[in-house]
DNA sequence: GTATATGCAAACTCTTTGCACCGCT
DNA sequence: AGCGGTGCAAAGAGTTTGCATATAC
């Protein structure tokens, strides 16, 4: 219950935020976008659209994968979803709240991943790109290894 | 002509490596190998296939992207050379120099990107691991942003 | 001589796009 | 009513693969 209520919680905001967007651009809500939204908050890590397409081909048989990406590439205009493609190639995306970066560690055997914070990379990241001449806009960092219940 | 013998240095000592590698997998040396790895000590820093390829067609126009592809992925198996794709998805690959780790700052515009090593971050990358009960194996950082060139 | 490598083109995967129709506002 | 959105299928980009031929060992 409390799940629930966190989720119905969390998609208020998320389509409140999402049709600021839309009125701000001259677009409009539909279906379709509810539903890849309320997915993406039941899911709530990382999914590459075809996973996401499925999760929805149960109950809505009907939308097409393109309409996935599609609003996948608003979301993400929106700011409202981050992309990350990996190795395989694939794109993969997650729900971005504002002001909560974390990076990741990922368990090599069981793939567990777990989100951290840490202010001291953040603020030398910033530095070592001052020094290069860069001005940063976002970054990314994967720490591998292996945890507690998998390093024997 | 330092950098001429260096060049030489270094293919004679990757060559060397590729040649134990490909007797321990019963694999064959050729000229297109040669070719490639030729190429890639010559530029040095990231590539694409495509990329690598045009390098490599005006002296070998007879030699085909297929060949690139598999011998990119034959050095990968090597461990002579590291795959990493960044954010549009490209795959580019990179000389694997045993023990010279480094991190990435890549520039959103021009796709310029800078390698560079901060202990700070290695360090402290170890110790939030360690916090969250991880042994750390590996990770990847890329620091995205705009370059002195692009930034106006 | 035999097994592996190559070149070419076709196949494959992931993502985007064109078009006719549908549905918000 | 009008303009943006959707579904479908086709097109694109990047990468891999099947096959006949060439080549290293």
């Amino acid at each position: 219950m409390i799940e629930e209520q966190k989720q119905t919680k969390d998609f208020k905001w998320f389509n409140n935020q999402l049709n600021v967007y839309l009125k701000s651009q001259d677009l409009k809500q539909t279906k379709q976008r509810k539903v890849v939204i309320e997915h993406l908050l039941e899911i709530d890590s990382h999914v590459d659209a075809e996973m996401l397409h499925s999760s929805i081909k149960t109950k809505h048989p009907n939308i097409g994968l393109a309409t996935i990406y599609r609003t996948l590439n608003l979301l993400k205009s929106a700011k409202l979803v981050k992309e990350q493609s990996f190795a395989d190639g694939r794109a993969v995306f997650e729900i971005d709240y504002p002001d909560t970066h974390h990076d990741h560690l990922v368990c090599l055997s069981c793939k567990k991943i777990v989100e951290f914070e840490n202010e001291t990379i953040e603020e030398t990241q910033i530095e070592v790109a001052k020094q290069n001449g860069f001005r940063l806009t976002s970054h990314r960092l994967d720490l591998y290894g292996y945890c507690e219940d998998c390093d024997n």
